[in-house]
DNA sequence: TCTTGATTCAAACGAACGTTTGAATTATTC
DNA sequence: GAATAATTCAAACGTTCGTTTGAATCAAGA
């Protein structure tokens, strides 16, 4: 079943991906994604049956992979660990290295995800919604029972303080990278995924551990 | 010259900034703001002359007094410290006590408004730019530079690269406090400014002090 | 080859948008 | 209190939007 491969389909999902990035939802227009992707104006409707679905079609090709190559890195470091926690830098990495191997991997397209997500997360329109909840509350779980089990001195809601304090560095970092690189005028810039990964970490580490 | 106290302009920049708070930049109508503001509909192009105008003037209605405060608590601490460091919790303290402190005064008002800064900071569309690099990297400097005295040991990059970290703990944690209150399922809530303030102060400061 | 289903296409639909207009109304000044 | 400026108002402008339609085109299976 070559759901996926239609060329149609495809185009549209990258077309849309490039553009929102750049554009917003809103300004965002059906016009310029099937211009951009070569197909006809209709071609969103008959495929997607609504611009929504369409945007909500983009976000999950690529959350969903990402989300699973998470929970995927989590598993193997717990297995590592044996019967002891998983090491601190090790769920952070599980967390954070999954996408910016993305921005690593296919620059422009992972650069283009990450404006997506803070879009997604400030939109405040409804349809979005139910893809953020579902995204963060699941993996937010997980992550937080590992993370209680490093650091059990950590209340239970200090350990969701900090996680979503965490969060907020990843995202932030990446999603806004164009801020820092003006601010520090060039001198620091996202491109190396493990050099942002080590500061990242290295900060978010210090912050978890921090005595109350 | 009471150009800010005229009622209808007063009555739209409020209006504004729930409806865009709630609904984002594009999908707030100019019919909807003035219908809330219980104005004529001409009144936004006559006050403002356009519809980006408004939203800019309804941004900087309560960016410049918040960054104004920012930079005159870090110009008392640094009083305070005579010619030595100011202390690390109190740079970070003049950071966001300010913004913490519109939402404790005001709470809804506040609320929104940090909605509307991540609202800005992610929105691509080009006319927040001007104001979004205005605001970013003026501060940024004034608090880079206070950062480095009292880190000494930080390189210059470092700096940059750790107070955006800061600055991504803070802006995620309270525009995005409803996706914790969710994940959290309610045990963490942004109510009492002080609480948050201090869980900020502590991550972020273990954060900058981490050694390379 | 003919038929059937899937896909593409040009065209149009109604609705909503930001903005403009010019007259009506209110406030200010002399 | 008349004259002048500032503001409000209802109505309309032209544009763009997401979606729908029905015919044209394509791809296989019988």
């Amino acid at each position: 079943m070559p759901e996926d491969l239609h060329a149609t389909k495809l185009a549209l999902l990258k077309a849309t991906e490039r553009l929102v990035a750049a554009k917003g939802f809103e300004a965002t227009s059906l016009r310029a994604i099937t211009a951009a992707a070569k197909v006809n104006l209709a071609a969103v409707n008959y495929h997607f049956s609504s611009k929504d679905a369409l945007i909500l079609a983009m976000l999950n090709r690529r959350l969903k992979p990402i989300n699973e190559a998470r929970l995927a890195l989590l598993d193997q470091f717990e297995k590592a660990a044996g019967s002891k926690p998983v090491p601190l830098e090790k769920i952070l990495e599980a967390l954070f290295r999954p996408i910016l191997d993305l921005v690593a991997r296919r620059s422009k397209e992972g650069r283009d995800f990450l404006r997506l997500i803070a879009l997604a997360l400030a939109e405040p329109s409804a349809f979005l919604k139910p893809l953020v909840e579902k995204e963060f509350s699941e993996k937010t779980r997980r992550f937080h029972r590992a993370l209680r089990r490093t650091l059990p001195n950590l209340s239970d809601a200090e350990a969701h303080w900090r996680l979503h304090f965490a969060h907020g560095v990843f995202i932030h970092t990446v999603a806004h990278s164009q801020v820092l690189e003006c601010t520090s005028q060039g001198r620091c810039r996202i491109t190396k995924a493990d050099e942002v990964l080590r500061r990242i970490i290295n900060f978010c580490a210090a912050g978890l551990r921090s005595p109350a």
